[in-house]
DNA sequence: CAGCTGACAGATTTCAATATTTGTCAGTCA
DNA sequence: TGACTGACAAATATTGAAATCTGTCAGCTG
């Protein structure tokens, strides 16, 4: 329980904050706890942290940066734009469907966080929102999409997809017809219904 | 609180178990109340519906009803399909938000019993589905839209707005850019991105 | 003196006793 | 005879006293 010292870093509580969520989920992890794992009286937790809202907060941001890092547009630029789409959105899909079906408590401490933290799932969107705008912005370049606007047809897509990755679905997501009705809206948001196959 | 007799219907015992749901909401409301609104004794309510789950049921069932039925698409039959596939879904979503925002209390009884009623609620996703399915098809009878199969392209439509009518989504609602979120969704729907304008 | 401790007040949570509710059924009443 | 009652057991909810937690701060310590 009691940790070696080595500097108190903000990194290092929250570490330890991680932790303690995990292990006790939402309603029973206490500012106590943390300090008790890392060996300290819970007033200096204070000391980096204004509030255990702030640390929560701090908490569930860095395990969506943890979840948006990996599906960077970036790391996977070759292909139909179409294509590139339906690749991000599986793979947004799959790890949050993973992390749902895996360890259904962990998952429901990370849905608690991030419904409570409502700036950082903002920040969250938009930071998803923008890597479908690059998507986008690249199929037009290529002359594969026509999007007026970009940005708005990228948030145009994440909102459409919601049912898909969205933890307040994740209900749904039992339903192994979830994955069709995927490709189905992929489908309908690439093709219109105005167009022909 | 004695109400004068008549004959103990299902229709009656609806009547006073919704009644009593909304002045106390879900968590309050017990059959005891449902029987004294009807002057009767509670065993007599078993006698109508086998449990409380039942009863609860039975009445999301109407409440969900009650929605659905200004939405048939018969009701409003002309012009594009595009344009009656959107005041559909801007009226559903007015409904639902019009419901969020007079009573939110009425509407977070509404949802939870909703939530709850999991078979009742998909009977009416089913329901809304069907609705949406007779716009499409009736656009791709008039040459306007393309969809092998309006039956999925319905169901597809209703997921990809889950956002603006799910109750999930209920607290989105309160940001007044909600109204152009779905506007965009919809001519993504409707143009695809691979269509010119 | 910068970083930490630990005692403290007020807010929140827990827990167990107490009360209410659900669902059943033998019996009443018209 | 068939609709209804009301007493009952088991499950569930409420309550309030006791315990714990949050956030502060005066003072310690290296």
């Amino acid at each position: 329980m009691t940790q070696p010292a080595g500097v108190l870093t903000e990194e290092r509580i929250l570490e330890a904050a991680e932790d303690v969520l995990r292990r006790y989920g939402p309603a029973k992890a206490t500012v106590v706890d943390v300090a008790k794992a890392l060996g300290i009286s819970h007033g200096s937790v204070y000391r980096h942290f204004p509030n255990k809202l702030a640390l929560r907060d701090a908490v569930a941001r860095r395990w969506l940066a943890r979840i948006a890092e990996p599906l960077d547009p970036a790391g996977d630029p070759d292909g139909p734009a179409a294509q590139r789409l339906l690749r991000w959105l599986q793979r947004l899909a799959a790890i949050k469907h993973g992390m749902a079906l895996e360890d259904p408590e962990l998952f429901a401490t990370f849905c608690q966080l991030t419904t409570e933290a409502r700036e950082v799932a903002a920040e969250h969107v938009d930071h998803l929102a923008a890597q479908l705008t690059e998507i986008v912005a690249d199929g037009v370049a290529a002359g594969e999409f026509v999007a007026a606007d970009p940005v708005r047809a990228g948030r145009a897509v994440l909102h459409a997809t919601a049912r898909f990755h969205h933890p307040l679905h994740a209900a749904e997501w039992q339903d192994p017809a979830i994955q069709d009705d995927l490709l189905e809206v992929w489908t309908l948001l690439i093709q219109g219904l105005g167009v022909r196959p």
